[in-house]
RNA sequence: GGGCGGUUAGCUCAGCGGUAGAGCGACGGUUUUACACGCCGUUGGUCGGGGGUUCGAUCCCCUCACCGCCCA
């Protein structure tokens, strides 16, 4: 016997480990012989990370699509992982050493620290893939994969040597993101604009040759700026060519204040005559328009920064270059060498008010950009670093979409991704971390770079460039993480090894994945994958939403609005949060998460399980051989046709990535009309005394049903279907030939209209007979008779048939058949048949007469606004014939209708 | 400033050329032996405003308003 309810928490670890025993989620596993592939990589969660909404949506629509494909027999499989992280984990285990009070790693040395690293993945990089495993995802959990493992590194290696040879990574010396924090350049990508409430400085400027006066404005010119630390890097000032106001100063000079330094005024259509003064200083070292305006002017390009952000003048050659140390700089050098850039800007704003060289302060508020680990402003600054030209990838990869061979979905996410992928710029991988792969890149005495796969290969190189053996000293850096998860679809599989894995997965099926990760990700595998293997990585893209809170707002640590997933699982079960997020992911909005929504898909569940604990009650034991086509009784008939329609859109829809419609036709057909319509008929048979042909039919496509209903649910509710696959046959002594996992979906069904037209009659009758005991008041324990009015042939048979079920169902103690309606009697209409509730004495005669009026009425509206559509000679002429007939059939049945209730209505007198 | 998306029942959302649906809530009833995480019934919407295309518009086009997100 079935617990009385389903307890999910003790439950859901059993099935784990059945699956994980029976080896049902490795690749291939149930495969039909020749079967093709269906593959999907997982996108790699953070190995540092642990599990958020995020993940459990993005895993729970993977998981649906991977054990639906699997149950239909494709050779499945679902390749895990996580990625290494570079900086999020060195950041990680830095804390980790400071918190146990260790040296730290540049005391310890770079080995050293990389040990540790590996150290405590071992111990702690599994959090997240325990996570998911509690959410069911079916993984083949033996091939998880790390970005860092030794095969994957091989790729990463492959791959920086191949596209160095072929010029399309480079090393140059730009301005890049540089972390003042984390000591690391940054991509474009990693960069977040931050809205911070700051200022608008207007700074006076003097003018070269003129005798500086507060008082005079020609003496200077006002430049406004967000960040006036950065003034000691000043090496012109910009004003627009057409603006009248400055156009006698282009060609002089300002003596920089603080510092003394001649910088030209240029003319540059870069000044935004609108905004500030119009005039604006020009830092081509710490400001990326800066340092485009220098560039087309010829400004010197002075850094005055350290990695650290702190002001480096006084021992910096660039900056004393032409410079005469007068008191004036000395103090400068005394007051803000070394000191933080935020400190800087409060002491050179104080010297410049001394120096009446402010002229006004706004108050400004402007984005400015943070790095995305780090958390501090970045710095634009001026390095060398290695840089993939993305340009020249990007174009094969803008053309598979373009000519359909990937596609997103939904579609509007391709506009997203070829307005990025058109305006790419080139990507900087380098980073200046420990923890990631190392490039293989090697410099010789005169700074030569080879660039080969192992330190062996460069060194021979470099005895062939230089003549002699030549030692050499390796790049420091480290790739950007996603330059390695960039391979992932193939370097998951093997290659560069010519393995069967490749052979047989790649390209993969679909991928999964938020819109947050575009252009990071999906664009990058793109590229990767069609340079290095030839063709698309993945056919699909699903873009799925974003989880929210309740309220829409996005979830986020500094909110506090977070909900953990596994606390949904620990309340719920992990089928109820993994039903709710199904389906509610109707493409092309962002789900908004209430716990509400969950409970009522845990109460799904219980249903599910109550339905089975009925069946188990009433002896419904599967019967292999049944044949739901050969069932004779009506209401089997039309639950096996329901339940194969049911199937088949489910299937559709899941096909189609519309998770939300396949949940909710699930639901439907689940508890609508298997468990509110379905059982009840089957109730009177099945609790009938002794065993009759009917009986034993009804226990067979109960079973059946249920047995379907198992299948249906399997890939979003994977424990309680797989807990109850088991249960139902060990309670009737039946042992499965597979678990539920590996079991093959449901087999296309039959049609049957007859039927369906008789439940569907019956289901109205049902349904009229129990609104009208409630409108006229009946009291609900009453069982009242029930009279059909002259019934035709057709449902003399029906009532024949339904008689029980009619009784039990609408509470009628007798069916009657008359020819006439009795007196006093409310009328129910169904199709063509009246049918009477004799309720002499009982009934409210206005009431009734009132509920039928209202009745009539609205038939009435219903055949005018048809009246009016088909006696308009434009819609008869132009729209489809079908819609102009449908519009006369549906006039026929409300005219008969009317015709049957306006009799009813007369028999009240 | 540029781009994208949204505005449908009290709430959360489906639908997207033939005048609207679900879940939750609300209200009323119900301990009928699968299930009160249940059952039965009821209520509830000029589909953001305006204009256009069409025989017909919640659905297509234009416009306005408000709300999000991304990029400057």
């Amino acid at each position: 016997m079935l617990e009385k309810t389903f307890d999910a928490a003790s439950v859901e670890p059993r099935i784990s480990e059945a699956w994980d025993e029976a080896g049902a989620f490795r690749a291939g596993a149930g495969a039909e012989p020749g079967a093709a592939p269906y593959t999907i990589v997982i996108p790699p969660p953070n190995v540092t990370g642990s599990l958020h909404m995020g993940h459990a949506l993005n895993n729970t629509l993977q998981d649906i699509l991977v054990r639906f494909e699997r149950m239909r027999g494709r050779d499945v499989l679902w390749q895990p992982g996580t990625d290494h992280a570079g900086i999020a984990t060195q950041m990680v285990v830095e804390r980790q050493m400071a918190e146990r009070q260790e040296p730290n790693r540049r005391a310890i040395g770079r080995e050293a620290f990389v040990e540790k690293v590996w150290a405590w993945k071992a111990e702690s990089g599994g959090t997240i893939t325990n996570q998911l495993k509690r959410l069911g995802a079916s993984c083949d959990w033996s091939r998880e994969r790390f970005t860092m493992d030794e095969g994957l590194s091989r790729a990463v290696l492959k791959v920086f040597v191949d596209l160095h040879k072929k010029g399309l990574i480079y090393r140059d010396k730009r301005l890049v993101n540089w972390d003042p924090k984390l000591l690391t350049a940054i991509s474009d990508l990693e960069v977040q604009q931050v809205e911070i409430k700051g200022n608008l400085w207007h700074l006076r400027y003097p003018i070269e040759g003129k005798r500086f006066d507060a008082e005079d404005p020609s003496t200077f010119i006002v430049v406004a700026t967000t960040r006036p630390e950065t003034m000691l890097g000043d090496t012109g000032v910009a004003v627009h060519p057409e603006d009248e106001r400055y156009t006698h100063l282009i060609g002089k000079n300002v003596v920089l204040p603080l510092v003394g330094r001649r910088i030209p005024i240029v003319a540059d259509e870069y000044s935004d005559p609108e905004k500030g003064s119009g005039a604006v200083k020009i830092t081509p070292a710490h400001d990326f328009n800066d340092f485009e305006v220098g560039r087309r002017n010829n400004l010197r390009v002075i850094n005055v920064m350290t990695v650290e952000g702190a002001i480096d003048i006084a021992n910096n050659a660039e900056f004393l270059k032409g410079l005469v140390v007068d008191t004036e700089l000395q103090e400068t050098l005394v007051s803000i060498e070394a000191r933080d850039r935020f400190e800087a800007r409060k002491r050179i704003l104080a010297m410049l008010e001394a120096r009446n060289l402010i002229e006004k302060i706004e108050p400004h508020t402007h984005m400015v950009p943070h790095g995305d680990r780090g958390g501090v402003p970045i710095e634009p600054f001026l390095t060398d670093q290695w840089y993939v030209d993305a340009a020249t990838l990007a174009k094969p990869a803008i053309a598979s979409v373009r000519e359909g061979r990937t596609t997103f979905v939904p579609k509007a996410w391709e506009k997203t991704y070829f307005q990025w992928m058109e305006n790419i710029q080139p990507w900087c991988i380098s980073r200046q971390l420990w923890w990631g792969h190392q490039i293989p890149a090697w410099y010789g005495p005169d700074g030569h770079v080879f660039v080969e796969l192992s330190e062996a290969e460069a060194l021979a190189a470099a005895a062939a460039h230089y003549g002699a053996p030549t030692a050499l000293t390796r790049d420091e850096d480290v790739l950007d993480t996603w330059f390695s998860s960039a391979l992932w679809p193939f370097s998951t599989l093997g290659w560069p090894d010519d393995t069967a894995e490749v052979k047989r997965y790649y390209p993969t099926s679909v991928l999964v994945t938020g819109f947050d990760i575009i252009f990071f990700w999906v664009a990058r595998m793109m590229m990767m994958g069609l340079e290095f293997m030839g063709t698309e990585p993945f056919k699909d893209v699903y873009i799925h939403a974003l989880v929210r809170d309740e309220k829409g707002a996005k979830m986020s640590k500094s909110k506090g609005n977070v909900i953990d997933p596994l606390d949904l699982v620990d309340e719920y079960g992990a089928d109820a949060l993994r039903f709710t997020l199904a389906a509610m992911a109707a493409q092309g909005r962002d789900i908004k998460l209430s716990t509400q929504r969950i409970a009522g898909y845990r109460n799904f569940a219980t249903k599910l399980w109550n339905a089975a604990r009925f069946a188990e009650m009433n002896g419904c034991v599967y019967v292999s051989d049944f044949e739901p086509a050969a069932a004779v009784d009506t209401v089997n008939r039309w639950i096996a046709v329901e339940c194969a329609r049911t199937v088949k859109t489910v299937a559709e829809a899941i096909e189609a990535y519309r998770f939300n419609d396949a949940a909710g036709a699930a639901y439907r057909f689940v508890w609508n009309t298997f468990c509110d319509w379905y059982l009840e008929f089957a109730k009177p048979v099945l609790q009938q005394d002794g065993d009759s042909k009917s009986k034993a039919e009804t226990r067979a496509t109960t079973a059946w049903v249920l047995d379907e209903v198992l299948k249906l649910l399997h890939p979003f509710m994977p424990f309680i279907t797989e807990e109850l696959w088991a249960a139902t046959a060990r309670e009737a002594g039946l042992k499965r030939p597979a678990m539920l996992v590996t079991t093959r979906w449901s087999t296309p069904g039959t049609t049957d209209d007859a039927a369906a037209d008789e439940i569907n009659w019956l289901v109205d009758l049902i349904t009229e007979v129990r609104s009208v005991r409630v409108e006229m008041n009946v009291p609900p324990a009453s069982q009242i008779p029930l009279v059909f009015v002259a019934p035709d042939a057709v449902i003399r048979a029906r009532i024949a048939t339904h008689e029980a079920v009619i009784a039990r169902l609408a509470r009628i103690s007798s069916i009657a058949v008359v020819e006439a309606a009795p007196k006093a009697s409310a009328q129910i209409v169904i199709g063509e048949t009246v049918a009477c509730l004799p309720l002499e004495g009982v009934i409210d005669v206005d009431a009734e007469r009132g509920r039928l009026a209202k009745e009539l009425k609205k038939l009435a509206d219903e055949i005018g606004r048809i009246d009016a559509k088909l006696g308009n000679p434009a819609f008869v002429a132009k729209a489809p014939e079908e819609v102009v007939e449908e519009n006369r059939e549906k006039r026929e049945e409300y005219v008969q209708r009317r015709a049957k209730v306006d009799e009813a209505l007369k028999r009240l007198g």
